[in-house]
RNA sequence: GGGGGCGUGGUGUAGUGGUUAAACAUGCGGCCCUGUCAAGGCCGAGACCGCGGGUUCAAAUCCCGUCGCUCCCGCCA
């Protein structure tokens, strides 16, 4: 028989369905079984007359908590039932899985155990309704990105992820054995986008994997991640690489509300709303301003830079006033920025470039990239690298790539701000960190 | 890499020097209950309080070390 949704079960009464899902509750008594059966549709209570059929209810008893069952009954409206005023009159139930007691621990459970053991049986974490919409909404945000993506004339690249040559500093790689000699993880698609535009490819995006070798334990930081990138071509500044940022993301935004927003406030308790455009920009200067006001002291050796702290302060400075979650901060000091950003032809000390902070948090750096190859070969030197190991990257630039620029996003940091998560942890399928490689 | 916090039955917590070496919730096992529904009632099993060392008449409780987890900073997305 067709396997019937619970959510459809309203319009199947009195008759035979099957239901397929896992047992969330068993209360067996004296005369009368309740299984409360839950697939990702819903809930649904099929009752069991135990006298009508003693070797079933038998059977019921021995199921445990989360088995995956195959039921058949008839549906029947019963308005006692508090469980959307039906029920399924057990007619058989096939054990798929049985699922031993005890379990390590009960996903819908009023007492959860702390993250970490729920990492290591994630599978059953992830059975609860909220982790599962999760990424439902992943799903539908990422293709919304590819709806606007094509919509406006861009090409999907996959770059590689084994390299020969560390793409922008060297500590921060995975190092590998390969064969003879020694490769590395990317830990960003950055050089093969930018090569993308030396082909003439003009618009390209890439949803895949980075990898990161930090040492990094903060609720935030992952060794692996999914780096959603892009690049344009034939810009005229940073300006024109946050103009298709913002317009993205709103997009992405409104697709994310269209479907999710009732969702999102039941389950996560987020007012979701799409932000307005454009989204506040302030150069360095002007946020250094706004710290000062608000009273927020950097550091002094952060000179020039943000910390997280200042990244906080930022954003609900700009939530308080411009009532918006997004603030872009623009115009780094060249200190603090990697050698390929742009200068300011009027302003050598500072860079194209940008951050976008959501919700105070650092979601995505973008910039217009330097493609004079004297210009950058002097921006290297200047940072002090060898230039032996980016000799291939130069040569990008050598037969007429255009002016171009791009951005970095992170696809769990940008889930964290949606829903409010408190931890990248949540926001990804299996969390990769310094000390977790399981499962 | 630097700093802080935590580590008690399967799980979540209480207990922070001493009445019977550990309490509560939940889960688990058993029994009871004409249909439960956050089910309820009774009974039961389950922890040498992360590990090692020390202080003390006495340590889950204080100290040191160690391991694990966690958060913050650095780094970044």
């Amino acid at each position: 028989m067709k396997r019937t949704f619970i959510k459809d079960l309203k319009e199947k009464l009195d008759q035979t369905v099957t239901v397929q899902g896992w047992l969330q509750t068993l209360r067996d008594q004296k005369s009368m079984q309740f299984l409360i059966i839950r697939d990702h549709t819903g809930l649904v209570q099929a009752a069991h007359w135990k006298k009508g059929n003693p070797e079933l209810a038998e059977l019921i008893s021995t199921i445990g908590t989360e088995s995956s069952l195959t039921l058949t009954g008839k549906v029947v409206a019963n308005e006692v039932v508090k469980l959307g005023g039906l029920e399924l009159q057990l007619e058989s139930v096939k054990i798929e899985n049985n699922a031993p007691m005890p379990l390590p621990f009960e996903p819908n459970s009023d007492n959860l155990p702390e993250q970490d053991f729920r990492l290591d049986w994630r599978y059953l974490d992830l059975r609860r309704e909220r982790n599962r919409k999760i990424f439902e909404i992943q799903t539908t945000a990422e293709q919304a990105m590819r709806e606007w993506w094509l919509a406006n004339g861009y090409i999907e690249m996959h770059s590689p992820k084994i390299v020969g040559a560390p793409s922008e500093g060297g500590a921060e790689l995975f190092t590998l054995p390969y064969f003879e000699t020694t490769a590395y993880l990317a830990q960003s698609p950055q050089f093969y986008k930018q090569m993308a535009m030396a082909a003439g490819f003009e618009k390209v995006f890439e949803i895949g994997p980075v990898f990161r070798a930090d040492p990094s334990f903060t609720s935030r930081h992952m060794t692996e991640f999914t780096g959603v990138d892009m690049e344009i071509s034939w810009i005229n500044s940073h300006e024109d690489v946050m103009v298709a940022m913002e317009h993205w993301l709103a997009h992405v935004y409104q697709k994310v509300h269209d479907k999710h927003a009732d969702e999102i406030k039941d389950l996560f308790d987020v007012d979701f709303t799409v932000p307005a455009l454009p989204f506040p920009r302030l150069t360095m200067a002007e946020a250094y301003q706004i710290l000062k006001t608000q009273g927020y002291k950097l550091p002094p050796e952060r000179k020039g830079d943000l910390d997280p702290g200042a990244e906080r302060a930022l954003g609900a400075y700009v939530k308080q006033t411009c009532g918006s979650d997004f603030v872009f901060v623009k115009d780094w000091p060249v200190a603090v920025r990697a050698f390929y950003h742009m200068r300011h032809a009027d302003n050598p000390g500072l860079t194209m470039s940008f951050d976008l902070l959501g919700k105070g948090l650092e979601i995505t750096t973008g910039a217009q990239r330097e493609h004079r190859v004297e210009v950058l070969t002097a921006q290297a030197l200047d940072k002090g690298l060898s230039l032996e190991p980016l000799k291939d990257y130069f040569d990008f630039f050598r037969y007429g790539c255009p002016p171009h620029g791009g951005l970095g996003l992170g696809l769990s940091r940008l889930l964290m701000i949606m829903l409010d998560l408190p931890n990248i942890r949540e926001a990804v399928y299996l969390f990769r960190g310094p000390n977790r490689l399981t499962p």
